[in-house]
DNA sequence: GTCTATAGAACGATAGAC
DNA sequence: GTCTATCGTTCTATAGAC
């Protein structure tokens, strides 16, 4: 077995259990069991548990985000070809689509996206510090179309609303089946373009909410 | 000490603990001692670390859930003298206000609400069946007020809606600090009523939204 | 009802042979 | 690069004195 076959087959085991299970519940002795690798291979190609949960997530973080900004630039570049403005749609569909198609490929893809939905529920100092520097460019890339497509809406608004996208998204990710068993059926998650369009739509329109006021009491 | 003060004090720790760093990570030592009780104790009045995490969640949940449901009955009853109907807006706050509410208060609910996001975020098949059985009711009556609301809106679209309200609350919950963080201060999470008009209104345009078509390619 | 003491298993991590 | 063997620690859980 070659040192690259190691390496991946402990990644990929390492990431299906800590998407199904969660960090803490996971032990590396459990990981190498599921690679069918020595047990000291997690120290010898990753050092510690904590170096491999790292590896874990950087893996595939950085192309799905690669993704979403390159899919935001291409909208940008057709609608101005076009003459027309960028959409709101537009955005929320290069945010979020990237997202939800890679949470449904059988390539491992839905267990990692599993596991950034456990992470944003996360509030530990040193989780959330971490993906505050990894998701930084994305969001303040996202932050400006945004405020480009809805001038109307006040700055301290969009920070809120952009905070929901993310939770509506990220309850989405984390556990693709919930939305068919509460609904007895009714959705179907498997439907890939309607969950991103079902997404949108909700998302689209709460952006485009009127200024928020504080309720009178009723 | 009597009996209940050590009860008790274990299941505030306990809240404490794992709402900060999960389940998987907190040790019954941790516990205790957090706790300033003896080892033996969690044994003795709960009989396993997963007894004890029943207790947590069920002390605080079952209050939560009652109070939201009353307040929907009272503003059903407060339409129906007034004449006029049940609004979209009304359903919304019964649901997010309490839980906001209690996420702000200083007895322990802090933390307990955190525990909820975390829970709401984690896919494994017993914490899904606990949670579907304990939120069945309150699901069932908000989807018939929000059913009742929106005449117009299809009932699977209104399913995954209630989903994304769901998560956009859900994640609001987990981490109180979040949106001053990501937005620089802009937001101002101590401000309660604030919060809740927030989440009411970017909730209450997405459940409105027209319905969701598949998105042509561009 | 509270304590000490400890059983018995699992943990992360490493040393050293091959 | 892979293996076995094992260190030292920590874990949940319990038995039994007070």
């Amino acid at each position: 077995m070659t040192k690259a076959d190691t390496r991946q087959k402990i990644l990929d085991s390492a990431e299906v259990l800590f998407a199904e299970h969660g960090f803490g519940e996971v032990s590396v002795r459990q990981v190498v069991q599921a690679a069918e690798v020595n047990v000291a291979s997690i120290h010898y190609y990753f050092g510690s548990k904590e170096a491999l949960i790292e590896e874990v997530l950087s893996r595939r973080l950085a192309p799905l985000n690669e993704e979403r900004l390159r899919q935001l630039t291409e909208y940008e570049v057709a609608a101005e070809k076009e003459g027309g403005a960028l959409s709101l749609e537009d955005v929320l569909y290069a945010l979020i689509g990237p997202a939800i198609r890679l949470s449904r490929e059988n390539d491992g893809g839905e267990y990692f996206i599993r596991l950034m939905g456990r992470l944003f529920a996360e509030p530990s100092e040193s989780v959330q510090t971490m993906l505050k520097s990894r998701f930084k460019e994305l969001f303040l890339r996202f932050n400006c179309a945004l405020t480009a497509t809805l001038p109307k809406v006040k700055k301290r608004d969009l920070f809120w609303r952009m905070h929901f996208v993310l939770g509506a998204m990220s309850l989405t990710l984390c556990d693709r089946h919930r939305p068919a068993v509460w609904s007895d059926g009714v959705c179907d998650p498997e439907d890939l373009e309607e969950v991103i369009a079902q997404l949108v739509t909700f998302c689209a329109a709460g952006m485009r909410a009127d200024a928020c006021k504080k309720r009178r009491k009723r």
